[in-house]
DNA sequence: GGTTCTAGAACC
DNA sequence: GGTTCTAGAACC
């Protein structure tokens, strides 16, 4: 029987024990050779096991096995559970073979160190989500705080730069209308009037009133003006309505 | 012997057990009376516990002892754990005394529930604390959207509001500019030549050069006229188009 | 890695 | 709450 190196001292020593036909009456194969019996527990404990660990506790064995992965096999009879009193006791591993010792090296001890890390792990885990939360949620409320400034930033701005736009329009339609008002009333009012037909000199708009030809002219000509410049102040009033 | 109605039966059953003297040459009061002995732990096992429980596995009895918080003497010989081999197991517990069975009311059993609870706890905890961050991720992707939307949108409603302003400004500013330009030109061409100094009667411009020109006279108003009309009309239909 | 005491968890 | 199997943890 040879035996990996790095196959672990309870292994080989458990091989031995199970594979020694000496010790049949107390530790074997099963049929199947695919599980071991202890046949009788209390003097296995204390007759067996001292040979071969530092120990009689069958506790203390039972610890090592699952330690490794092996597995009581539980004996279902009629459906339920029933374990004969003082029975045979039967442990498994799907490496534990007989006649397969080459199996041995995949049988694995259980790290004691494993289970205390994870628990650590989870704990810093834990401790990780924790601050990330915190960390997030202060994130959060800056986002939140940013949101609620741009918006009325924003509000302020458009607002600022709308009043802005708003007023130089006015201003600006406001000034030329005046301006186009004031210059047209001054020149219309001060031209002469060239349309009374019959070559004669023009006359001015005071020298007419008593002209009976030129009455019609001038009122053609006050008809488009108003045209017009209602035209001027319907547009006025149409940005008026516009801006707000 | 008095037992409290609320005293474990383990406890009661221990006790007698212990106190009985039929049996102490498996289990017995220690010298002190603050523990007990098992001193014969496979007989114990095997013949005493089935009188008492429904097992005769020391195991389980020291399980048993162990959740109700009952804690192995270690006997320390000359400065090292010595544990004789098959000696007699000693277990003790405050409230455990010869004599004392009022105490036994104070024996809690642990509850096998306390310590899933604050894994349960903990993994709720958990659950809760993952929830909670990705509520919180989804979220601030959310306000992430709607901060890059609003930024976009605000600079698109300013450049929009901004685009039609200063287009109402320039259309407006020219309109009016070339409305007023135009009238005034219109009306300044064809004011009569009031200072020509020598107290005659004043001419106007056509008359300089031809007197013939009356007609075509009539014809650059109207061009003027119609000019400066259809600016109006287009300055009113950009506004239309605006207001869509 | 081995031994021991105690605890967890599932099932009853 | 009791019993059983397995695992954790400390110590060696």
């Amino acid at each position: 029987m040879k035996h990996n190196s790095n196959v672990p001292a309870f292994l080989t020593k458990l091989w031995t024990l199970v594979e020694d036909t000496d010790t049949n009456e107390f530790i074997c194969w099963s049929q199947e050779g695919n599980s071991f019996l202890v046949l009788d527990e209390q003097r296995f404990a204390k007759e067996i096991l001292p040979k071969f660990f530092k120990h009689n506790n069958m506790a203390s064995f039972i610890r090592q096995l699952n330690m490794y992965g092996f597995r009581k096999v539980m004996h279902i009879d009629t459906g339920i559970v029933k374990q004969e009193r003082d029975g045979p006791v039967e442990f498994q591993h799907p490496y534990f073979r007989q006649g397969q010792d080459d199996l041995l090296e995949n049988i694995k001890r259980k790290v004691s160190n494993a289970r205390p890390e994870d628990n650590k792990i989870r704990q810093e885990d834990l401790t990780k989500i924790l601050a990330s939360v915190q960390s997030v949620h202060s994130k959060q409320e800056n986002i939140d705080a940013r949101l609620a400034t741009l918006k009325r930033s924003s509000g302020r701005t458009y607002m600022k730069r709308h009043n802005q736009m708003t007023g130089i329009v006015y201003r600006n339609i406001s000034v030329f209308q005046r301006t186009t008002i004031s210059w047209f009333l001054f020149l219309f009012l001060n031209r002469p009037i060239l349309m009374n037909g019959n070559g004669k000199k023009p006359k001015f708009i005071h020298q007419i009133y008593d002209d009976k030809v030129c009455v019609e002219q001038v009122s053609k000509e006050w008809l488009l003006f108003t045209l017009c410049f209602s035209k001027v102040l319907f547009l006025s009033a149409a940005l008026n309505k516009l801006e707000v």
